[in-house]
DNA sequence: CCCCCCCC
């Protein structure tokens, strides 16, 4: 027999809004929750109890994480008594009624024990809020120990099952739980409680009473959509806080009715809104739930003084270089100066088809340089100004050709922000040097970041199957060219900056380019060298363009465009047997493609350097010793 | 309740 005893009634009146007393209950039962999560790191779980005070039973008590070690060392178990001392009801489904009761503080009393009494369970439903038209007020709901009867007469209903639960009574004094704690019945506010602050990171589904003050990090563009249901709309935005970031997104008529509200970088109040666990999938915001506006919700804008409490939009920048070395759909913060910028284009998304534009920028910083794609609104929106800074908020990372950016519609675009040093920092570097300079370019696929790119001979491209995968092999060849197409060596390019298409002469001193749908006066000379190299092991042609082509002929393609326009035959033939008689490392991309239903395998030169010792290192002078051991 | 983020 028990040394203890329980406070018969208390469940119910706890659900009925009286959260301020200290009963005495018994666990009768314990289920483990995982929520899902795809950080292993973090615990997600959760333990529901199931509660008894000796007449009733309530299965729908969460106890709070800081609890969860009682139960993990076996201290808190089925049938220990306990003494709840912190309790909150909070609904979960306004339309069924649903409560939960939210153990924030208990006291294990006793940890063994043996089950007392007959409960029969309450139901987890429609326990308060059926019909509100009773004013009686005339039972009281703190009695302590003693107060059987509505804990008797709700169960008796309730195993009648009728939809009427519990009893007058109880619905009557849902008007005190509104009071208390909760706003089951009341309908929607106008008003928001700026007493009551809560932070971000404290939010959760089973509290339903708090204001956030939040700044907009980001906001999409409305966006709309069909599904069973029928059509939607809806739009997410970012808010972040000093103590974290939530997501939120806002359907249908909550989508008109904040849209234009909330503005990015503005601070605002906002009470009460659906929480549930955040889609791992598709949010990668740094919080356990994510919001949902619903009808109920309250968003007020803070006045600036008020709002400066509040943290401004924080970048946490990575170098461009660094790029190369985060994966592929990695989300960051970059910053640069646009190089250049091309003009809209619009594509055909293969999945939906449906048209999208686009807008490529290339970005540059001190040490490296990369192409940022702009999709839909952004891409129109985006101002070709002379050479901005822009940051970039929450971008992905891309890995065609090496390395890309791609906007997402929760990226935020921000050109010559003021709130960072590296604006300022940016901008003078770039005026004063780098416009000038060539740096890596990540889009390239030739510098690929840190990697390592191994030395092979030409015959283990085919032994080791390199260029079959869906990714391209990079890697280093150390051999001679033996043979160049002439014809094809330069062809004239398209003046426009990042076009790079095959001008028509229309032989009549303009150029037309069909990717620009124009007419120019001038064109541009550029390579596009078809080359066989040879090694012991084998030979095989490579394509060479712009940087790496002058490399391998040393000359300008503008001077040997000149040269194939004079039919100085002599010299270009003097040029080519120089280039071949020298032994080169070709750094290759090799990938192979469909052409006209045949799969070929193209090997683009990434970079031709010359074999000089004294700039390689160890490593590299070992790895060549290496494949000339094998080739002899 | 969305969850698409596209193309070479």
């Amino acid at each position: 027999m028990s040394g203890q005893r329980l406070t018969t009634g208390a469940l119910l009146r706890y659900l009925r809004g009286n959260s301020s007393e200290k009963a005495i209950l018994q666990v009768v039962g314990i289920k483990t929750i995982d929520s899902k999560t795809d950080d292993p790191s973090v615990s997600a779980k959760r333990y529901r109890l199931m509660l008894s005070d000796g007449k009733s039973t309530f299965s729908s008590c969460m106890l709070g994480t800081q609890m969860n070690q009682l139960i993990e060392m076996n201290s808190l178990k089925e049938n220990s008594i306990v003494r709840i001392d912190r309790v909150m009801v909070n609904a979960i489904d306004k339309q069924t009624g649903r409560v939960m009761l939210m153990l924030y503080e208990l006291e294990v009393l006793q940890s063994d024990s043996e089950r007392i009494g007959d409960p029969v369970a309450l139901p987890l439903t429609d326990i308060i809020n059926n019909g509100n038209n009773n004013t009686n007020r005339s039972e009281t709901n703190d009695n302590n120990q003693t107060s059987t009867t509505t804990a008797s007469s709700a169960t008796n209903v309730i195993r009648n099952g009728s939809k009427t639960l519990p009893t007058i009574d109880d619905r009557n004094n849902t008007k005190n739980f509104n009071g208390d704690n909760n706003r089951l019945t009341a309908k929607a506010s106008n008003t928001i409680d700026k007493e009551r602050i809560v932070n971000i990171d404290t939010l959760n589904p089973y509290m339903n009473k708090w204001t956030i003050k939040v700044r907009v990090s980001s906001k999409s563009q409305i966006r709309n959509y069909q599904n069973a249901r029928g059509p939607g709309k809806l739009f997410n935005c970012d808010l972040v806080d000093q103590s974290g970031e939530i997501r939120a997104a806002a359907f249908n008529t909550e989508c008109d009715k904040f849209h234009s509200l909330l503005e990015i970088g503005k601070v605002y109040y906002i009470a009460r809104a659906s929480l549930k666990p955040a889609n791992r999938q598709f949010n990668s915001l740094n919080n356990d739930y994510e919001m949902t506006f619903n009808y109920d919700t309250c968003i007020e804008q803070c006045d600036t003084d008020e709002g400066q409490s509040i943290p401004q939009i924080q970048f946490n920048f990575i170098p461009i270089s660094e790029i190369a070395n985060r994966p592929a759909n990695n989300v960051c913060d970059v910053i640069g100066v646009v190089k250049s910028i091309s003009n809209i284009d619009t594509i055909i998304s293969k999945t939906s088809q449906k048209e999208f534009n686009k807008r490529e920028l290339l970005l540059v910083d001190e040490n490296a340089s990369i192409t940022v794609t702009l999709w839909g609104q952004q891409a129109e929106d985006f101002q070709n100004s002379s050479n901005p800074v822009v940051a970039f908020k929450g971008i992905r990372i891309g890995d065609f050709n090496g390395r890309t950016l791609s906007t997402l519609n929760s990226t935020l675009i921000s050109q010559d922000p003021i709130e960072t040093q590296r604006t300022i920092e940016l901008r003078t570097w770039y005026d004063k040097e780098g416009k000038l300079m060539d740096l890596p370019d990540l889009s390239k696929g030739a510098d690929i970041g840190n990697q390592q790119v191994p030395f092979k001979t030409l015959s283990q491209i085919n032994t080791e199957g390199l260029g079959l995968n869906d990714k391209p092999d990079y890697i280093n060849i150390k051999a001679t060219t033996t043979l160049i197409k002439k014809d094809t060596a330069v062809y004239m390019m398209c003046p426009e900056e990042r076009c790079g298409k095959k001008v028509v002469d229309e032989n009549n001193g303009t150029f037309r380019c069909e990717k620009c749908n124009k007419t120019y006066n001038h064109f541009k000379w550029s390579y596009m060298i078809s080359a066989e190299i040879s090694d012991s092991t084998g030979a095989q042609w490579i394509s060479a363009f712009r940087n790496e082509a002058e490399t391998l002929l040393g000359i300008s393609a503008d001077e040997f465009g000149n040269h194939k326009l004079n039919q100085n035959e002599n010299i270009i033939d003097d040029i080519f047997q120089k280039t071949m008689n020298r032994e080169r490392i070709f750094k290759l991309r090799i990938k192979s493609d469909q052409y006209n239903d045949e799969q070929r395998m193209r090997l683009t030169c990434m970079r031709v350097s010359d074999i000089d010792w004294s700039s390689h290192g160890r490593r590299l002078i070992e790895e060549i010793n290496q494949i000339e051991s094998i080739q002899h």
